[in-house]
DNA sequence: ATGGTAGTCGCACTA
């Protein structure tokens, strides 16, 4: 049978009713199957729903929040089937999954990890404290809830953290710094270890290049300075692997007029 | 060592 190119992004919009315009920009220049956002800001009901449909992307799930966070997908694809899970259980809007109808399937979870504060100590910081939490429950979550409909998953989003020495400007000075301090990083492998996930950018990118997919708005000229983070992320499980067959962060976004913090990242798969 | 910017919802909080 034909193999069929599914193209997938993911983008911390930072405000999706804001910056629709630059949503819709991204849909139409990029085409891309799936869209995966973070940080929408809304609740479900405020969400843009009509420009989506408008867009061709009739399929929708949302897990929103009322000014913080919220997640959703948005498909030019059916879903069999989309789910939330309510980490740590204070109410935040941070994952969403849904199951696309193609064949054999595939499970898209799309995560908004918490930043974590700027503190990097759990005794003294409860957001730091929070992060480290989430990423634990993401461990034994996937670790516990295994099913044959596993094999083929997607994992994307805004992790904020950036694991390796060249996904972050300067290894050195970001150490202690929240988003890729050792402890951060080892709660990311262990997430990684619990279905073998795949890094997907780092399969196209390889170090010592530098990766990056998001800038701070404090910085004077973003582009100049380049003090960048990979916080962004696309994981597969090990089956799914060989299919990706492209990928593009796109960090001219981060130069649009009223640019989210955050770039798309986009992979196409053979499947 | 500090402060720099952005968004939402109100005049504090998260990032």
């Amino acid at each position: 049978m034909a193999k069929r190119t599914v193209k997938i992004a993911t983008w911390n919009i930072n405000s999706v009713r804001l910056r629709i315009e630059l949503v819709k920009k991204l849909l139409t220049d990029h085409k891309p199957d799936v869209l995966c956002l973070q940080e929408i800001k809304c609740v479900d009901d405020a969400f843009p729903l009509k420009d989506f449909h408008k867009a061709g992307y009739t399929h929708v799930a949302i897990h929103g929040q009322k000014g913080y966070h919220g997640v959703a997908i948005v498909s030019r694809i059916p879903f069999l089937k989309f789910d939330k899970r309510d980490f740590c259980a204070k109410g935040d809007a941070r994952h969403i999954s849904v199951e696309l109808d193609i064949p054999g399937g595939l499970t898209i979870h799309n995560f908004y990890v918490p930043a974590g504060g700027d503190e990097p100590d759990p005794e003294i910081n409860e957001k730091f404290a929070h992060k480290l939490a989430f990423m634990r429950e993401m461990v034994d979550w996937f670790k516990s809830h295994k099913k044959k409909s596993d094999a083929r998953m997607v994992l994307v989003g805004d992790l904020n953290v950036a694991p390796h020495e060249h996904d972050v400007w300067s290894h050195k000075q970001l150490l202690k710094i929240v988003s890729h301090t050792p402890v951060e990083v080892d709660l990311m492998n262990e997430i990684i270890a619990s279905h073998s996930w795949v890094d997907v950018m780092r399969l196209f990118v390889k170090p010592p290049e530098k990766l990056y997919s998001w800038w701070s708005y404090r910085a004077k000229d973003w582009d100049a300075a380049d003090k960048g983070r990979r916080l962004d992320h696309v994981w597969v499980t090990p089956a799914l692997g060989e299919t990706a067959k492209e990928m593009t962060v796109l960090r001219e976004a981060r130069g649009w007029e009223r640019a989210s913090d955050h770039v798309p990242v986009i992979v196409s798969f053979a499947l």
